[in-house]
DNA sequence: CTCGGAGCTGACAACGTTGTCCAGGCTCTA
DNA sequence: TAGAGCCTGGACAACGTTGTCAGCTCCGAG
């Protein structure tokens, strides 16, 4: 008996029973915000005119207006959202999930897209994947049960058929920076494979033919498509490429640079680099700063300071920040209705030369 | 007649109606989501059996859980969640605030956060501030609105009594990197004025007595507190300082590129300069690289890559992710009931000594 | 003086979920 | 075999808001 009603009574009676005790604190805690329907009483007013105060809907005397909003003053009244969405059905959000907020290509990224959704009055809701296609699954499941009305999403993994539900519903979604795996959806991109390539095309223009390529997990696209540019701009110029210039799947600055390391020395040491990522990319110029014979070094992805290093580093430069607002803003085209059929976007690159991709080879 | 029933008949007939258009849209893409009725319909079950299933609760046959599960795959139901928070209380979310992903200060910080919030089971939503403290106010209450269980902020303003109504409604609040303004609350800071303090004696200890300062409004807290611990080092030094010699409130690289060279040329020109954040001293690095007589240097803030300049960049650094790991976990406590009154909790910086802050004085 | 209309206001249902409580069927024991 | 007790399932209200609709008052025109 007691147990059935224990619930209930709890907030009375200062009863604490084991992990009801977390319950309680919360009942104590957040039962007592201020409705409309406390606001409306305090006012004198009906629950419907503290609704049109609240929302700025017309029909509502100066003077009625006067008091509920004394009330709501007086009793520090905000809105239930939570309800509110329930009611309407749109929430005014958008989910990002992204691979790591700390890596500095996303916080440009997250930026933007966080700029678009502003401008559209919507929030952001945002989660790392951690490059775990599970923990992807796992947040953007999340972010449906919230209701987003949309989804940027960065994906780590390579089946999104578990979003067919949401797609079906209405989800506006779109992929950043890399393709959706198993289902069509928009998705914006940049020109990997041709900055790739034209990246290794200029190391060659300058002479080299020993050009190494350190990147990631081939099973990630970017990835794939930069390894793609480099095979195609070594083919291009006729120059056999051998099995000890590649490296791939190599992420963390150990193994990089042991990878380096490998490929800068043997018998026929490259004379070049190209590096896949802007992580690559540091590590490999701290294995050069050791060196003292010149090598030739050129990276996907900027980075701040790459100017300032003795040389400067010659990138492959994408531009983040407009990623994330073409993505951001077909989103919203999505929503707004504009936007009917999946589209492939894909940005260009740019390659901005600072010294350390016009060097010579070093025979 | 028709106007009674025209929401819920809107999906079959076409009879597009003014602005209800747009609301008809909306009912189309959002409202066929499947619910738990449904699931219960299609399975032959009660709808608080497939709550039961959904959320794990005992009680329920494995055949029927069985059935309850085919018909949610079928479905493809999601829960909503803002319909479990109306009904629960709470959100399972916390919301950031921060003054701007882009920098790269923030992107550990927010990570550090989400890390610690993931481990609770919330999902994050952040929003920047732009340094705009009527942009960090509409964004917290938003947060507010949004019923979020708690929030982490960065402050751009320094009145932060319109949160006081959130607090008595047992919002947990921690304001990280600035204390709140005109409320008691918990704050986690790093401790800039010994930072500062210890990095200008740094200095001083190599000989240098004409030291520059460049940092920012000293309204913000930080800035006033770096400001402060020059000062400290200085007078405990016993050297006066010329106005000329520090430089407040300068954010823009363009002016930072001309304070800094005025306090390097004139009658009694700088031997030494204290950047105050890691934007200025990155600009402060081009400016003196461009020069060809050695200046020291010591940055507020490390940076990716300070070690690889010529010479290595010393800075006092500040470890953004366990501000972030900190305040995330006070958070959690105040919701926990573990946490009762606000505290400041203040954590130590570190000296990065890498040649820039070692260079003797060129007189 | 009455009637119509316009302008305000409030009662009520609904959004999708969960907590409470009750009913019915089962097993187990005396 | 009857009764007690347990297990499973479902009906119902409530969370706080908004859309719908009806009622009220007040004004001016007829």
């Amino acid at each position: 008996m007691d147990n059935r009603t224990g619930h209930r009574i709890v907030p009375e009676t200062a009863a604490p029973r084991g992990d009801r005790l977390a319950e309680r604190h919360a009942a104590a805690r957040y039962g007592n915000r201020p409705t409309m329907k406390d606001v409306a009483a305090r006012a004198g007013v009906g629950l419907k005119t503290v609704s049109r105060v609240v929302n700025g809907e017309p029909g509502v005397t100066a003077d009625t207006e006067r008091r509920v909003q004394e009330a709501i003053e007086a009793l520090g009244f905000r809105r239930n959202d939570s309800a509110r969405v329930l009611r309407k059905g749109r929430t005014a959000s958008i989910g990002l999930v992204l691979e790591d907020l700390a890596d500095p290509f996303y916080g440009p990224l997250s930026r933007a897209v966080e700029e678009v959704a502003r401008a559209h009055g919507a929030l952001l809701i945002n989660g790392s994947s951690a490059e775990d296609p599970d923990r992807e699954q796992e947040l953007v499941l999340a972010l449906c049960a919230r209701r987003v009305d949309g989804l940027v999403v960065i994906p780590a993994g390579d089946d999104h058929r578990y979003l067919e539900p949401e797609l079906r519903a209405g989800v506006a979604t779109v992929f950043v920076d890399r393709p959706a795996g198993q289902i069509d959806a928009d998705v914006v991109l940049s020109d990997n494979f041709g900055g790739a390539r034209d990246g290794v095309a200029h190391l060659i223009a300058h002479g080299h033919r020993r050009i190494g390529f350190i990147g990631d997990m081939p099973r990630i696209h970017t990835a794939a498509e930069r390894l793609r540019g480099y095979r195609t701009a070594m083919a291009d110029a006729g120059i056999p490429v051998t099995d000890s210039w590649t490296s791939l799947g190599v992420t963390d600055p150990q193994r990089v640079r042991r990878a380096a390391e490998e490929m800068l020395s043997g018998a026929e040491p490259v004379t070049a680099i190209f590096a896949g990522n802007n992580r690559v990319t540091v590590t490999v110029v701290r294995v050069l700063a050791e060196r003292s014979r010149p090598v030739a070094l050129v990276g996907f992805d900027d980075f701040e300071l790459a100017d300032l290093l003795q040389p400067g580093v010659t990138v492959v430069a994408q531009d983040a920040a407009q990623l994330g607002r073409t993505a951001a803003e077909r989103l919203f085209s999505q929503l707004d209705g504009t936007l009917l059929t999946p589209e492939r976007t894909e940005l260009p690159t740019r390659l901005i030369t600072r010294g350390s991709g016009e060097l010579p080879p070093a025979d």
